[in-house]
DNA sequence: TTGATTAGTCAGCAC
DNA sequence: GTGCTGACTAATCAA
């Protein structure tokens, strides 16, 4: 651990073969971690027992130094995802929020020129007093009334 | 480092205080990392220079072990946060949605009421032909069509 | 200096 | 064995 500098792929070439000049071509980091176990094996041939685990060893730490590495990427991305899908739920619950606010305003609206009508036709169903003219005008002033907002003043306009 | 098990607050009853009767009172862990400056520095009187140094460089990487594991803590914990949010947000969303169909439901019954309403409305005024009797039972028939589920047959009841 | 964060290392678990 | 993850250390950044 205390050998480690903070060095990444450098790759340096390490070191020699063996004492006296025998095999070991010297790998590097980046072949030794991208070996099969097969290439592997063949680098092996005449190496002291103590060499070939020094070796797998060497292969062990730089294949951890890579399963760290994507352990931090897929954590990141997973928070990444997180507070995207937050950010997606929030707009839609904006946009449901909204359809919900003008179709509670539309159906109040709807109410009151219901309740109008409503107001209309029992006067002419239910009191036959006067004909028609004084109930025609009376309910006209209700719906004005009701619907601040509506512009246009004809009675039994289809609802918006 | 090396000789660093794994115990969290073992708060291991303290040697004495020295040796021969020179230094070192032999300090825990734990109370090494809960010492003030201050209170440091009296249990740095007499020690070697490198004995000062070696004590300062234990303090801090205990002190760098409890900051790693609040940086974990904290980790998961915001991650748990994005999670309940997330929940929060779908709740909402479905709860909004709910509304939002009712209220759809809602508004298609009442439309179809109030064009009930208003084709009645136009049989009475605008046609003036027979006086009361036929209108009166044609709205009738109009607003039980388009209210299937309508129990109570009143041509005129409040909207629901 | 202190606290937080990152990359690398090892232990330990699961397959 | 292989891959992943928690905990630890050292380096480095930020205040």
């Amino acid at each position: 651990m205390q050998g480690m500098t903070t060095h990444f792929k450098t790759s340096k070439a390490l070191k020699v073969k063996r004492e006296a000049g025998e095999n070991a071509p010297a790998l590097s980091d980046d072949e030794l971690v991208a070996m099969s176990v097969r290439e592997l094996n063949q680098h092996l041939r005449g190496l002291t027992k103590e060499d070939v685990v020094r070796l797998k060893q060497r292969r062990r730490t730089l294949k951890n130094r890579g399963y760290a590495a994507s352990c931090r990427i897929k954590r990141v991305t997973q928070k990444e995802e997180l507070e995207r899908q937050k950010i997606e739920l929030q707009q839609e619950v904006d946009k449901l929020a909204r359809e919900n606010a003008s179709m509670r305003l539309e159906l109040d609206a709807l109410r009151a020129k219901y309740e109008a009508l409503q107001c209309f036709a029992r006067t002419v169903t239910r009191g036959p007093l006067s004909p028609g003219k004084v109930a025609t005008t009376s309910v006209i002033t209700i719906v004005k009334s009701a619907n601040h907002n509506n512009s246009s003043p004809t009675p039994f306009s289809a609802p918006s």
